[in-house]
DNA sequence: TGCATATATAACCAAATTGTTAATTAACCA
DNA sequence: TGGTTAATTAACAATTTGGTTATATATGCA
């Protein structure tokens, strides 16, 4: 009902698979190209292994091309993520107008805890 | 300069730690009662590891109340996440009113290909 | 004081992650 | 046919993750 959450987490988690979904962005690209600017700080096949777990998370698609694979971004599974985190917008933006409303509920759980916990 | 947004997406790839942050949703609770509907699953350490990891990200709140601590929804880290997918936005949007111009764009990167690797 | 409750920490383990280097596969080209 | 380029796969090591059980800490209370 809702993991396939966990790999598009997963895979955003890393800074280096970021920063290929934001080169992405500005178009598709080959891997070598994708590599290049990791190339001082990790190897190929990192960044291979990387775009795997990419595609596993099904953020992006690659095509054969030649000996080349073009890879694309593909933001359906950002889309999900951020539906996800929508749930708890309320709880972002509640410092605002709710910010009362919130203390006060708050505090009613307060008063009833004393019989709340008293059952162990 | 971008840092931060690792442990939040790592602690947000976990199912069970999604399910916590669902559960604080709803109000404050405390260590045991958030571990109540995990306990047939996982032992209540295990809990306290998820609770930690979602401290450090920043996702909750924990507060000392006699023997309980409470935990309380964080949700600004969550605000940050979203802030970041959203760069991408249009990406998941663009099969609309945008798949056109980009098929063309696609199609004028294809063009250029052949120009664009012959340099290795 | 000392027991019961709530939670955390320690020590440990298996599996997953992230990187490495070396070897392999696949396509093009002379 | 063989060499060059692009990318992947294999084998390996170090680290992290997510769980365990056993022990420790802290608080409230009889």
């Amino acid at each position: 009902m809702q993991d396939n959450l966990s790999p598009i987490f997963a895979a955003l988690a890393d800074p280096t698979r970021r920063a290929i979904i934001g080169q992405l962005a500005k178009g598709e690209a080959h891997v070598g190209d994708i590599a290049k600017p990791f190339l001082k700080e990790m190897s190929l096949p990192a960044i291979t292994k990387h775009l795997k777990v990419l595609e596993s998370a099904g953020l992006i698609t690659k095509t054969k091309d030649a000996q080349w694979r073009s890879c694309k971004i593909n933001a359906k599974p950002l889309e999900e993520a951020t539906h996800w985190m929508e749930q708890y917008r309320e709880f972002w933006e509640e410092s605002f107008d709710r910010l009362d409303e919130y203390l006060k509920s708050i505090q009613s759980k307060k008063k009833s805890k004393g019989k709340k916990h008293g059952k162990g």
